[in-house]
DNA sequence: TAGTTACGTAAGACTCTGCTAACATATGTG
DNA sequence: CACATATGTTAGCAGAGTCTTACGTAACTA
């Protein structure tokens, strides 16, 4: 539920790129854009709305500008989700009868 | 584009479902299928057809039936990006203007 | 106040996705 | 051959995603 949408918000390279530009710096929205010439200012703002919608980027407000900055403790969530899938989820794949039944939505 | 491709597969509880059941063994169609009691058969095997077009399930067939398996050196190339992306990709993001440059589409 | 700058938002086009229901196909079984 | 079994495929739908164009808005500046 909660990882689909971090996921999701992953699975775009632009949104990716984004990321890579907000990790230690905080960017304004027109800067990132600059980095797309070929997609829209539009465009944009709706990707960093997906990844501020997910929790991935923090939004702070100065004047006229917004200035986003990647929020790595989500980073660090999704990255722990992944680990526990690539190990516990898959070496232990045994509980997996309980587990489904258990949330059946998402694990 | 090829990431894009295996982050999507994997941004779905149900598909992550798929993956951990036939991590470490082969499982047919509808013996997978039993495992979601609330989704048509049907759904089923379009999700292993994602999972199958993004390389990451395996499948054989016997007799009428087909079986599938996790393609490990595919989870082992997402990984192997992933890792990169946390580490290379954000800690060394002073290298993201040449890289955008250089592709555009995808990293 | 008028104009400019830096943004978001709304609407529409188009595509993709996840799903169901119904149909098609292939392979065993009597 | 006729039938059941195991599975994919197609059509169709509702909803989501990505993008553009056009418009709205908040905050500086002269």
């Amino acid at each position: 539920m909660c990882m689909d949408a971090l996921l999701r918000a992953i699975a775009e390279s632009k949104r990716r790129d984004i990321i890579r530009l907000t990790w230690a710096r905080e960017l304004a929205a027109a800067e990132i854009a600059d980095y797309f010439p070929d997609v829209t200012r539009s465009a944009i703002s709706q990707h960093l709305s997906v990844l501020k919608g997910s929790g991935i980027l923090h939004e702070r407000r100065d004047g006229t500008r917004r200035l986003y900055r990647v929020n790595r403790g989500e980073i660090v969530k999704l990255r722990a989700f992944l680990e526990s899938f690539w190990s516990d989820g898959l070496e232990r794949f045994h509980d997996l009868d309980e587990t489904i039944e258990a949330s059946g939505t998402d694990a």
